[in-house]
DNA sequence: GGGATTTGACCGTG
DNA sequence: CACGGTCAAATCCC
């Protein structure tokens, strides 16, 4: 990592920052939700970004009162979204705001598809990509990009061909970060859960009770894939956290089932399309809205994969705040990335 | 044997 | 014509 060699000093007082600056985002997200369209989305949200608010405080106080909270290795990858290293993805996201249209066989991108880029990180020394999604991909094509260290892969959905689900993603490696990728969605999930993926998804993250799954779908699927965000950026020596130590969620799917390295066949990442349109509405996809909501994720992706397993423990209990790892993330949670 | 991955070729767009 | 997205045969893996 270009950074690894920072002082713990300057890590913490980095660490303070960051998350000093992910709470005054998060606080702007606050404010984003104030003109609701859906009720039960804005109370999730609201009580999500209470929570989160309420975490980072906690975070900022620990760095604040331990010197040696930080080990210099542990400062990954420092790469806000918009700091400007060209992505290769970046010319994707130009178009990406314009209306989904089915699109011809080939150029999907140019084709004007609706698409959502995340910046996911991955596990140090995972191979091929970020964490699984929840969803199951089939690799069909790997291309290299010009000005690109690393190839785009390009998947889709499994059951493209069963269930003629049109979802499809493209992963690459950032030049800047080897655990940082950058994942392109493309069309919207049409698969039905009860696919071998969805079990597979299952076993992996077991049904929950929350009853609050039910309310909003894309709402849930956004904080989701915030904690996904949250937990996804850690290096490989992942505390090995279980239910138990999740006090409020015994039994429930430990996060690191999302933040696992991706050696299996998943070559998931995170999230999944959005229904187009969706943009717009309450979350707010349009000007500096969606960049504030990319930023809070992707600041606080940058801050947990500098915390040391204490503060990382710290996050991990956005699991705790009762969100289920089982829900179909591939409907709403990259309207938060909406480009 | 079936499903997933690899990889070179093909094709559309700019 | 270059580039990027997809196809499809070959290959791998369980």
């Amino acid at each position: 990592m270009a950074d690894g060699g920072e002082s713990c000093g300057g890590g913490r007082a980095r660490l303070v920052s960051e998350l000093v600056r992910v709470q005054d985002l998060v606080r702007r997200l606050e404010l984003q939700l104030r003109a609701p369209s859906d009720p039960a989305s804005v109370d999730l949200c609201r009580r999500l970004v209470h929570d989160i608010i309420a975490l980072t405080d906690r975070s900022i106080s620990t760095a604040r009162s331990s010197p040696d909270l930080l080990f210099p290795a542990a400062a990954v990858s420092h790469q806000p979204p918009h700091s400007g290293a060209p992505s290769p993805l970046s010319d994707a996201g130009s178009d990406q705001h314009h209306p989904f249209r089915a699109s011809p066989r080939k150029r999907k991108a140019t084709a004007r598809w609706a698409s959502q880029q995340v910046r996911v990180a991955a596990a140090a020394g995972a191979a091929e990509g970020p964490a699984d999604d929840g969803h199951s991909w089939r690799k069909y094509g790997q291309k290299d990009i010009l000005g690109a260290k690393h190839p785009r892969a390009y998947y889709r959905c499994t059951h493209r061909n069963s269930q003629g689900c049109p979802a499809t993603k493209q992963v690459q490696r950032t030049d800047g970060d080897a655990n940082l990728f950058d994942v392109v969605y493309h069309g919207d999930h049409t698969c039905r859960p009860n696919s071998s993926s969805a079990a597979a998804a299952a076993r992996r993250a077991p049904p929950h009770p929350h009853p609050q799954q039910q309310h909003n779908p894309h709402a849930q699927a956004a904080l989701q894939g915030l904690a996904a965000r949250l937990t996804v950026a850690t290096p490989a020596a992942l505390p090995p956290t279980t239910p138990e130590s999740c006090p409020a969620q015994r039994g429930a799917a430990s996060p690191w089932s999302m933040a696992s390295p991706v050696g299996s066949d998943s070559n998931g990442v995170s999230p999944c399309p959005v229904a187009p349109g969706y943009c717009g509405d309450n979350w707010g996809c349009d000007g500096a809205g969606a960049g504030d909501l990319q930023e809070v994720v992707s600041a606080f992706a940058a801050v947990s994969s500098g915390l040391p397993p204490a503060l990382e423990d710290e996050l991990i209990p956005l699991e705790c705040f009762g969100f289920d790892q089982s829900f179909d993330m591939g409907n709403a949670m990259p309207s938060f990335f909406y480009q």
